[in-house]
This record gives structure tokens, sequence and C-alpha cells, in this order.
DNA sequence: ATCACGTATACTCACTTTGAGCATAAATCG
DNA sequence: CGATTTATGCTCAAAGTGAGTATACGTGAT
């Protein structure tokens, strides 16, 4: 019984730039960046860290373990040694430079992106297909039709973009991401639906990093870690929209950001853009250790 | 490099009986229950079920992971093989019998129950020797006096029930608690405080559990996989204070029950107790359906 | 019987939070 | 100069939240 195991670190690492989330890729966009986990590190996250920085030589700022994957069916290969996978996400400044190596997760996930409404996508495509699914589910056929709404916020349900690993095991479920049909006999009635594909579970480990995150900068001030120094307002606001995949009320943004006192003024302003020039803040690290505990808020906007 | 790096699964077995709230041990209770991973299981989870419930003969209702450590040097022998432990909750309801094996988690973390007040355990012990502590700190001194306030809620900050593992760790840092001097060489001045220690991390993977589950009954209704069948709402008040180490406000608490659709009557009463007889309910198995994304607030009192 | 006590329920109330809209100010661009 | 764009200040209503008050309905003791 007592086979080795392979145990391998994965890293979900994103930053921001140009409006969208990105995330580290290897392979030209099919792979996370992973390696072995060595023996000789003190800590899991050491160990992460560690490499991340090596490989990649920028500063991890915030790093948090994800979760651990072990399922045997989901590498795509049966004959697969068995590997444990302990997933991290890492959040990181953007650099400007350097687009390679980085895509934007909505390559992956067309349908988490509601910034601008819901994506069409979902009413042509990914609608119709989940309901072909749920209507040849027989008896569960109803207790389907509900997940489908809930997740994907259809029939008067609210969109609720914390459930994007939800959503993807739904999809993979109803064999429509490309992942599932690779551990599933061909059928002519499925075929995948959108979005790329990755290696192995990646896009699953992908998915639970997303979620994660935008759970994560509703109550911790974790956005900061992928802000430069400086900033305005408004380039804040367009981070947690991009991470968050939908709108924000603008002055309740600030109404939150400044009640919380996550910032402070820098004193300059910054006329890069259009109109009005915006003040530059930059984060009050103080917070870090006057409420490493306590909650932050960020009012997303309903419709 | 690459030697056999041995996979356990540990698990935190909740259950709450007589108003407390227990977690199953071995070794009389200086043990989590353990064992290795094996390659036969199709998913760590399905692993750790499996295992569970031959070796309790318990039904396990909601099993969820918790985190995975490696940590070098907390294992107390520096020797040690190397292991990587898979950290699941793990929630049942409660027997009645057999009593063995289950021990009241506050017997790991006496200064956790607030049930009755704060215990006079932290303002007498923890809280001045934690003051030490931060005073030996050199230039961290503030910092730490600031981390102390926060995560035991001393100097008007509010005691927030959550920060379980941090107040152990805390503890840790300062050498309180029994597992911190195993690992160092011994010294005059630091003497284990409080709480009864166990092997290896145990005591933190505990914690963290704790900690898991504080948070969670917050937005989700795991608190009913820990009832009986049927239970009367102050049943389910008690529990979750059980769990919470802390009061609630009764009737907000109904009102939220109630708002929240998550149970039903049976249409008995029971009159077990005191006083007028308290209708008995049920959960609404539907509400899982319903909105298994949904949040459940529980209101806790302020004082 | 009735009184004290413990529990169960029903309502009220003030205050905060939260989603949203209106209005004004200060820049740029034709 | 007026249109456009961004910044920023203020108001408002609805919902949520942490309490408190009052009353109903059982039990067991006197």
């Amino acid at each position: 019984m007592e086979r080795a195991v392979a145990v391998d670190l994965i890293a979900v690492l994103v930053a921001v730039t140009g409006g969208e989330p990105r995330v580290m890729t290897l392979d030209g966009g099919s792979t996370l960046p992973s390696g072995p986990f060595e023996l000789a590190h003190r800590t899991l996250q050491s160990g992460l860290r560690d490499w991340v920085e090596r490989q990649t030589h920028h500063p991890l700022g915030y790093v948090e373990q994800l979760y651990t994957f072990a399922d045997r069916d989901r590498t795509g290969e049966e004959s697969a040694p068995r590997t444990i996978s302990i997933a991290y996400l890492g959040l990181t400044r953007e650099t400007g430079e350097e687009e390679r190596g980085w895509s934007s997760w909505y390559d992956y996930f067309p349908w988490e992106d509601h910034r601008s409404g819901p994506p069409v996508l979902i009413e042509r495509v990914i609608a119709p297909a989940l309901a072909r699914w749920a209507q040849a589910g027989g008896v569960l056929s109803e207790e389907r039709r509900q997940r489908v709404s809930a997740t994907f916020g259809l029939e008067g349900t609210p969109w609720n973009e914390e459930l994007t690993l939800q959503r993807y095991e739904l999809l993979f479920e109803a064999g429509l991401v490309e992942e599932a049909l690779r551990c599933a006999a061909p059928r002519a009635d499925r075929a995948a639906v959108a979005g790329r594909s990755m290696t192995a579970d990646h896009r699953r480990i992908l998915a639970t990093g997303i979620a994660r995150l935008r759970a994560k900068i509703k109550y911790r001030p974790v956005v900061f870690e992928l802000m430069p120094p400086h900033f305005t307002l408004l380039q804040l606001q367009r981070c947690v929209e991009a991470l968050a995949g939908r709108l924000v009320h603008k002055q309740n943004f600030r109404r939150l950001v400044e009640q919380q006192e996550l910032v402070e003024e820098t004193g300059e302003t910054s006329s890069e853009t259009a109109g009005r020039p915006a003040k530059l803040f930059r984060f009050r690290h103080a917070v870090l250790a006057e409420r490493a505990m306590a909650g932050t808020k960020i009012p997303l906007a309903r419709t």
C-alpha cells in the first residue's frame, strides 16, 4: 500500500495590471507554476516563498494556503503517480514590464467577468447547456435546476461573485469544460463550452484561488498588496472591481475606505487621466497592526 | 533530497454533549485521531470519512479540510521523519453514550470559554504573563502589547471569539504553553501557563478547527450537524453558545433562526426542562438546497 | 390554590450599516 | 466656451443589529 507520495507546491500568483487580474502561468498559459516540496524547507509557506521569489524575482507580499488537492480522478491520467498538491495563493505588485507569463484570469473563466453586465456567454451558451444538463438529470432534474440558478444567478437569484469554484465544478459535472471531457469517455452530446483549459486540475485550483481572494478582499485589507505604493482612489477601486468581476458604487467605496482609515494622503495629485486630478494616497500600514483582526467590507453595487 | 514524505490525515472531530463542545481524542486526551493517507482513497475527504467511520462508528455529517501542516520545528522531535499532516474538521451528532474519548475543548483552551464572563484565568495569569513578555520585547514591546490587546480583548478591545488560533500562537511565542517549552531550551522565566497540552502540534490543529468552526457557524447552517433530529430553540442556542464560547441574545437568536427559516416545528413540545414547555423543531433540510450559498448570521451578545 | 421561578414568545426601539441618488467642483479637450 | 470626464460632498431610505420590556405558560413548593 505505502507507495511513495509526491508532494508538490502549486502557486496561484496574482497581480493586477492594466485593469485585468492576472495569474502567473507557464507553458504559454496552460499551467500554474509548481515545484516539489523540499524537505529542507522549514515551513511550507517559506518553501513556497523561496521558490517563487527565486523563480520570478517578484517579491511576494501576501501568501496564504489555499487547499490541498489529491483527487485521483482529476489529473487526466489514471496511471500517473499519486501526487498531493498543496496550493497557495500569493499576491504581488504589478510591475508593468514583463507581461509574459501573466494571463488574465478571465481567459480561463470568461463567465466570471460581470464588470460590464452579465456576459452574453452565459445567456447564450452556458445557461442553455446547463438547462439541458438539468433536464437530463431524471429525478435530479429539479435539484440541478436549483443549483444552476443559485450558482449562476439565474431566474431572479442575484449573481454572487464568490461562487467561482462552485460554478466551475458545476460546469465540470455537466461536462462543459474541457477538463471534464478528458476524464470521461467522449460523448456526442458534450462539448467544452468556454474558457481556456489548463493542465490537470490547475483550472480548479485557480478557481479556488479566485473565490478565496474575492471573499477575502471584503474583510481584509489585502488589495493593497496588489497596488503600487501610491495610487488614486479610483485606481484602488478599479483594482477591486477587476478582482471581484463587478462594479462598485464609487461614493460608497470611498466612504468605506476613508471611514476605515485604510489610506492616507501623500499630498500629491495625479493627472494621468482626463478630468479633475485625483489625490494620491498610500496604504496606512498601521492598520495592519491596529486591526489585524477586524473587518474591511467592500460595498458592491446591487445592479 | 527526495526522501519519502509521510502523509497523515488528522481529524478534529467535534460533537456537543452536555452543553460542552467536545473533540474526539485518543491516549486519554493527548492526541487527535490520525491515520496514514492511503493511496487507495479516491479523495482525501473520502479517505478521512472511511477511516473515521470505521474507527468510531459515528456517521460523519459535515467534513471540511482545515489546513495542511508541515512545520518542521513543531513536532517536538527534530529527528522525527518529516510528516505532512492534512487536517480535517468533522461534525457529528451527540450520542449521549460513550463519553470516553471525547474531551471538552475548553480543557485545552480554558481561556476560550467566556460564557460566564471573561475567565479569571486571563486577568490573573495570562494577561500579566503576556505583559511581561511584551515588556521583554525591546523595540518590539509596543507592537507586542498591541497584539496582546487585540487578540485577548484587553484594554477596551472587544473579545473576538474567532481568534482562537492567534491566541494560541501568541501564547506559544511567549513560551506560555507546554508545547513551546518542548521546542526550546528550558528557561527559568518561562512556565506553561494553562490548558492541557497535546502531542506534537495537535493543540494547534485543534485551535485551527475551533477558530474555523466559530467563524463558520455565523454564515452557514452547520450547527445542525451537531444537533439531534429534534430540538428546542434553547437547545440550539446552547449549542451555538458552547461552540462560540459566549452568550447569545435569546430573542435575537430566535428572530434570526425564524427569519431565515432554518427550522420547522415538529408539532411536539418538550418538557424535559423546568418552565414552560418549548416547541420542538427540526432542521429544514431544504435550506441546504435553496441557499447552499447564502449567509446565516448569528447574533452574539455584546457584553 | 397560589406564588415564585424558569422558560417561551411577542413587540419595541434606537442606532448602524448599506445601497443608491443628487449636486457640485475641478480639470481636459475640442 | 461648452462638452466631457473625473473627484468629492451630502442626503436618504431601507434593512440589519444589538439591546430592552412585557406577557404567556409551564413546574414545584407552600
